[in-house]
DNA sequence: TGTACATCAGTGAACGCGCGTTCACTGATGTAC
DNA sequence: TGTACATCAGTGAACGCGCGTTCACTGATGTAC
């Protein structure tokens, strides 16, 4: 077997046992036992178990990006808004599937475990996904800046130093709105699949739709039906 | 040493490991090395470690519950939406004071640990605290029940079934925007400690207490000065 | 075309660790008569 | 007031488990001349 491929195979079987046991169930003895291999023999693939844990978080996020970037793309003749709530749904949809991982990624930080620097880039793909619509829609005029909370100083430039590193022509005010939007969106997710809505709204897809719904009236995006 | 006290040792002992190393660091033997006993003697007082965790978890949402709604009465002369900022901060404060055990009530579940029905009281205490002020807003008339959105019918009726358990008076929509709130508010807490907000508005103060207001808003409180 | 050598994926035994839980026991304390 | 007994907190050894990581090694493959 080729080395990318036998990588791979790793990495899928971890992903495998996440899946099944959640993070702490990811153990390198177990990987090997099931690819019918020493375990020793991981060890010419990667140096450790918690680079093997980055690579797994890697692959999660990019997971995940790749799906919300494909919804918002598929979406795309159905506006700002239909891309914001196509990018949402598929976000639940992919957590739902995927709950371990997902609480891998947004769940609580594995203990003893430093995500090194790799992992940001893949994960900041999400919330910028997220942005496109808000970003589109502002720069067509369809969403306004200003808000109803004027932004202290200090906020205001914390989000102007994001908006030039990720979109220069944006004001801060709309940044901050993408970030309210995203922290939303996730804590909505984590919620309903960490079981917090049992008793109340769960089942919780009715009250799914009616939030992602609500965030974008509180986004300043058209109502739905009007493109 | 009396029964009562030494089973408040444990647990004392267990949520001091907890708050070092997480979860998963909980372990009988090191709480028995730590107090100087046994190991299992410790089974004189909790007949597994699931147990104990479970009376950790009790304990964690009680603390958090006593201080939101300590909070509460504090704030009551600031009115509703006085109340509603001062239980925010509180919960955030309690939040970064003690993150593991945060991580343990509102974090990934505990992989093979199924919370038993008597978490559930306890962890009901905090967002009937913050449905406090919103329903003594509606009462006083100064909250508005009627949203944007109308709601679908399911989503209804999950919240009438609510409103029933816990405040038979207040309609629907009320129950529906502290789900709301509480769930964005908890979001913004696990976003800010679980570190998704590095790299953007992180040290998040400025943006926590823009979005409180917000919130606060949204909610139809009055706004905070005025009252 | 054939030989000598280097490379390197994979092995298997071992190190040292910590864990949850069980079980027969000790020994102090308190109770019944 | 003194004796016999029950209770029960705490002990310490043991069971059986799985883990991450290291290390000297084998043996197949490919390369250089």
């Amino acid at each position: 077997m080729a080395r990318r491929e036998l990588t791979q195979a790793i990495t899928t079987e971890g992903r495998r046992q996440i899946a099944q046991h959640g993070a702490d169930g990811l153990s390198l003895r177990a990987v090997a036992r099931e690819l019918g291999m020493a375990s020793s023999a991981l060890y010419r693939y990667f140096p450790s178990r918690d680079e093997l844990l980055t690579a797994l978080i890697i692959e999660g996020y990019t997971a995940l990006g790749d799906a919300i970037e494909t919804a918002d793309a598929r979406a795309d003749r159905l506006g700002v808004t239909g891309r914001w709530l196509a990018m949402c749904r598929t976000a639940r949809a992919w957590a739902r599937q995927h709950p371990h991982e997902y609480a891998l990624l947004y769940g609580s930080p594995v203990p003893g475990y430093r995500a090194p620097a790799d992992t940001i880039d893949p994960a900041a793909r999400i919330p910028l996904a997220l942005l496109g619509p808000l970003r589109d829609g502002w720069r067509a005029g369809t969403v306004a800046g200003q808000h109803g909370v004027p932004l202290p100083a200090g906020l205001s430039g914390q989000l102007e130093n994001v908006a030039g590193q990720v979109a220069p022509d944006v004001p801060p005010e709309v940044i901050g709105a993408a970030i309210r939007a995203w922290t939303q969106l996730f804590g909505l997710i984590s919620f309903e699949l960490f079981g917090h809505l049992v008793g109340s709204v769960d089942p919780a897809d009715e009250f799914f739709e009616y939030e992602i719904v609500d965030i974008a009236g509180q986004l300043g995006l058209p109502a739905p039906s009007a493109t």
